[in-house]
DNA sequence: TTGGATATATAGCCTTTGCTATGTTATTGT
DNA sequence: ACAATAACATAGCAAAGGCTATATATCCAA
């Protein structure tokens, strides 16, 4: 295991503990397994609000994927109780659909105005908040909107 | 498609084009793709300031996944140019490993710290960070780095 | 009311990233 | 010098998330 020299002096090391470390990878890891649950019912709450129809194919193309992978995954959500699906009318959410879908668009929106608030251009800004979003954990999130709150006062 | 009404009169819409946000959630895709070879070769870089060595073992360990899989992945990191094997002896970086590394590691840092200049706690911090950084541009990157200047000073 | 367009379903394939179990090899302490 | 230990390799499996090609079902306009 590399155990080489036990009596060493404190020596000056960059290196966190190594559980301590692999904590924040398995964060990291965990995180990453949720992202796609959360963005489609994140889509399909915005587009339930601004069409009143979320179908395969809208989701599909916004997000740039083909119809059958959206199919695929419309199943493991509506196994996981997130949406219901109507023939040919669209998927719909449940109510921890929807609850998921608040939070997520929530923290999105917070990500997002946050990068905006400290001069991040709104282009980039929605690049990366697409994907920030998703590892942003309660505590920075928080800390994120109190400045953005600061900031526009 | 979902072609519904030609003649809505600018009705207000949360949803941005479809291509815009398809775009993005096209780069977080991408980004996702990078997220391990930039992690293993900026561990592999810690590993090796610290104490000369990275072996399989303390990689895997680290990470908090089983040794194959280090084994299997450092294959690849050999196969895309970022590392050299020495038997029984660990993996080093070529020069364009040691340049993927210290950029990854410098927008690691900076991420860190930023969260740390607006109130986050290290620990939260360092958790957050991990899955962060993969997902930060250079524009925003150099935000940050200007912000945490700013409050430092 | 019916045929064409549209939407959905399904089959089969691939890559990535993980795992366990087990074999092999190098290093090292005595 | 050599056996025990530690490090590494390999096989085989699975789940997630993509894809293309193709079949089927529904809707709607003429
Ligand atoms: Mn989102
Ligand atoms: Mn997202
Ligand atoms: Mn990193
Ligand atoms: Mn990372």
């Amino acid at each position: 295991m590399n155990e080489k020299n036990s009596q060493t002096i404190e020596v000056e090391s960059s290196l966190v503990a190594p559980d301590t470390q692999m904590e924040s990878f398995k964060q990291a890891r965990h995180n990453r397994r949720s992202e796609l649950v959360e963005d489609y019912v994140e889509l399909i709450a915005d587009l339930l609000a601004d069409g009143g129809e979320a179908r395969q194919v809208d989701i599909a193309q916004r997000l740039g994927v083909a119809q059958p992978t959206v199919a695929k995954m419309l199943k493991r959500l509506i196994a996981e109780g997130y949406i219901q699906q109507r023939p040919y009318r669209g998927v719909f959410l449940t109510s921890i659909g929807k609850e998921l879908a608040r939070v997520s668009r929530e923290r999105h929106q917070i990500v997002e105005a946050f990068l905006c608030s400290i001069g991040v251009s709104v282009e980039t800004a929605r690049m990366d908040a697409e994907g920030i979003e998703h590892h942003v954990s309660p505590e920075t999130l928080e800390a994120l909107k109190k400045f953005t709150a600061t900031v526009r006062a």
